[in-house]
DNA sequence: TTCTGCAATTAGACTAAGTCTAAAAGCAGA
DNA sequence: TCTGCTTTTAGACTTAGTCTAATTGCAGAA
């Protein structure tokens, strides 16, 4: 049993072929894919076709599990995110491409606002250019 | 010539009756509208039919002119805010109402991040739930 | 081993959000 | 009034994602 069979098994999902080649993936990718990237680079890694609903299905699943994120940066489709450390985006607006940043280069937030709402959770995006 | 055309026009925006009429929605309403409740909200202010490309064409421009801005803190449809003053997001996770935070009522965030990434904006959105 | 039943997968239909296109309408200036 | 540009329109189209009903694949029971 690899280590991605492990992982999704400790998060309580059953580790069928098509769940490890797509969680694989994403985790071996830092480009935050969509699901139709997914989609298209999984589908050879399998013997049998892989159809859209089930990356879908997948994804949802991953997410709900724990195992994944899901990070909605800019218009456009959703985007998938395997590292689990606490964590912001920085969207580079040449290229499109979104890079995470660890959560401690951030100041701390408040956990309250105005005296009446009560922050559970926050999402940074950073939007700008990479240096060269 | 009312307060809405002079800021239409003020933006280089020629103000067209459904022009005015939309923005005018936006401003009007503190909800984050979707484009398809613009629609919905604003059809029969007009002596003629309101198409959904007027729409989508409208809210385009106008935020491309900085009259209002998109908000995309979730999945599902893009939401519009007339609030020009910079601030940020708060979705209370019970209601799914999103409610404008002034930008003073958070720290500063640093101007660069791990010494490459040049931020130009950002955007936070929390999560959480109104206090009763 | 075979049977049973649930969970996962599949193809394809469907829905929702938004864009594109080509034609018509509106309007500013000559 | 005419001309030409801009805006609007209806509806086709595209993209992202969900739903459905049938099929497949297993795990556990007999």
């Amino acid at each position: 049993m690899n280590s991605v069979e492990e992982l999704l098994t400790s998060h309580g999902v059953k580790p069928t072929p098509q769940r490890v080649v797509i969680a694989e993936y994403v985790m071996n990718t830092c480009c935050h894919p969509t699901a139709d990237q997914i989609l298209q680079s999984v589908a050879d890694r399998l013997p049998v076709s892989l159809s859209r609903a089930t990356v879908y299905n997948t994804l949802n699943t991953l997410v709900q599990s724990g195992v994944i994120r899901e990070v909605f940066t800019e218009p456009g489709p959703a985007r998938y995110d395997a590292n689990l450390d606490r964590h912001h985006h920085f969207v580079d607006t040449k290229t499109g491409k979104i890079f995470d940043i660890p959560w401690q280069e951030v100041p701390q937030l408040p956990q309250e606002l105005a005296g009446k709402y009560k922050v559970h959770g926050c999402q940074i995006t950073f939007f700008g250019q990479m240096e060269d």
